[in-house]
RNA sequence: CGGGAAGUAGCGCAGCUCGGCUAGCGCGCAACGUUCGGGACGUUGAGGUCGUGGGUUCGAAUCCCACCUUCCCGACCA
């Protein structure tokens, strides 16, 4: 991609207004635009950061054996009269009636309509487990919308549900998403804490929380600074009082954020709306559910509070927008710009997405945005550089510069990233 | 929903206390020229219902009232 061809309105100043790291850098990096208080616009660089998360999560999701469907955000309110959630959640609900009247609702969560599914097609034990996901936008009716895109009130999950015929079986299920959950996490560069937790709303018994430790995070968790043990807050817990479990050193809370949480529900929705079928035995039984949840748009704001610097963000390889960026640092020099166009191309032809900035702008400001929007390599390619058959290879995470031969830079670049020569 | 802060050009801000404005500054934007390896410089120019509505006044960005919006803290929260 050619910056010139494209759309990355990167800001100099902090637009007024955001305080955390995420909020700023999302809007400054050219990520989101708001349109009103917890909703949000992906731009051009934004989308593409979250369509690589997407990606990481439908390679580990397909992976763990869930299929992919897409439910819709308008419900008829009926079906959450069924389960009871409609008193239980109706303070995050945005209902409303269309011209016939019909009482419906912008879906918060999705339990009711997938169990509404697997009540019409699902009626035998030959037929389980089955676990199904989605990627879809939720709608909940916040009251106060914090952080930009961190908590909205319009916003990407990723929910995926499984069904199976026992206890036993949905042990297998969760286990397979909390495996899951951990290698998605891990490939989006995050260090996480998981937790068990409080199911809440969601009903059912044993639960997990997947968290980052963020200075915006809403939960808290403990850490012992001694030896670096992270975990979940002693019910207990007081101030230097507290124990590590591992080393017994004096424990600290540190506030976290959540971006996965994962849930054994049991039978409470199948129940309410007859998801059964017919097992071995002949008898029927309810469906064991269990439903798994990561907030994908949250996620790229987690990854920015995790992985930045003073200059701007540092995204992991997996998920960037883009690999590599070549700076033509004086466009109207024709041997630089046929280089860069020449290195740009053969990264290109290597298969990976590479960003040009082939602006007519000063090396600064090229170098301040390269390091703004966070791009994992850059290529530098000067005037003297060309000449002398030299570029310089930049590490946005080390802050480090190699100077290459031009011809080696591509496969440098290759080796770097971890696709080989 | 309680408490606090703020709304002036695309962005960041000053002006408001003490009414006189034909509303400024920096960045960005357009044109031309000079620059060209860490947010260059000069000249010229475009761009504003001062959040909205009402009130006071000869005169309101500025004073008064109401409302709207955004941000932060809290409460709430898969």
């Amino acid at each position: 991609m050619y910056w010139t061809k494209y759309f990355i309105p990167t800001l100099k100043e902090n637009p007024a207004g955001a305080e955390a790291v995420s909020h700023q850098l999302s809007l400054r990096a050219g990520l989101v635009n708001m349109l009103t208080a917890g909703v949000y616009s992906y731009l051009p660089l934004g989308l593409r950061v979250l369509n690589r998360i997407e990606s990481v999560i439908r390679q580990e999701m397909n992976e763990a054996g869930a299929h992919e469907v897409f439910l819709p955000c308008l419900h008829p309110i009926e079906i959450w009269e069924k389960t009871g959630r409609v008193e239980s959640m109706k303070d995050v609900m945005i209902r409303f009636e269309d011209q016939r009247g019909r009482r419906l609702c912008l879906g918060p969560t999705h339990e009711e309509i997938i169990t509404h599914l697997a009540q019409q097609y699902i009626h035998s034990y030959r037929q389980l487990p089955v676990n199904l996901y989605q990627i879809q936008t939720k709608f909940r009716d916040e009251l106060r919308p914090r952080f930009g895109i961190v908590r909205a009130a319009e916003f990407i999950m990723k929910d995926a549900y499984s069904f199976d015929r026992d206890e036993k079986g949905l042990k297998k299920s969760y286990d397979l998403m909390y495996q899951a959950y951990q290698r998605i996490f891990k490939r989006c560069g995050l260090d996480i804490v998981i937790v068990e937790a409080d199911s809440g709303a969601m009903g059912g018994s044993i639960s997990h929380e997947f968290m980052v430790e963020s200075p915006i995070g809403e939960d808290a968790i403990a850490a012992c600074p001694a030896c670096g043990y992270r975990g979940a807050l002693p019910t207990d817990f007081s101030e230097g009082g507290s124990a590590c479990p591992k080393c017994n050193g004096p424990l600290v809370k540190k506030s976290a954020l959540e971006i996965g949480h994962v849930f054994q529900l049991g039978t409470k929705y199948s129940n309410s709306l007859n998801a059964v079928f017919l097992d071995e035995d002949g008898k029927q039984k309810p469906m064991i559910m269990g439903c798994y949840g990561i907030g994908v748009s949250r996620l790229i704001a987690a990854v920015i509070e995790c992985l930045h610097d003073e200059k701007g963000i540092v995204w992991p390889v997996e998920i960037a927008p883009f690999q590599v960026e070549v700076l033509a640092l004086q466009v109207t020099d024709v041997a630089v710009m046929d280089l860069a166009e020449k290195l740009y191309n053969g990264l290109r032809n290597c298969g990976l997405d590479a960003l040009l900035d082939d602006r007519d702008e000063s090396a600064g400001r090229k170098f301040n945005d390269a390091e703004l929007i966070g791009i994992p390599y850059a290529i530098v390619v000067g005037k003297r550089g060309a000449a002398e058959g030299i570029v310089e290879l930049k590490d946005r995470r080390t802050n480090s510069t190699e100077k290459f031969p031009v011809n080696e830079a591509v496969d440098i670049c290759l080796k770097k990233l971890g696709r080989g020569v």
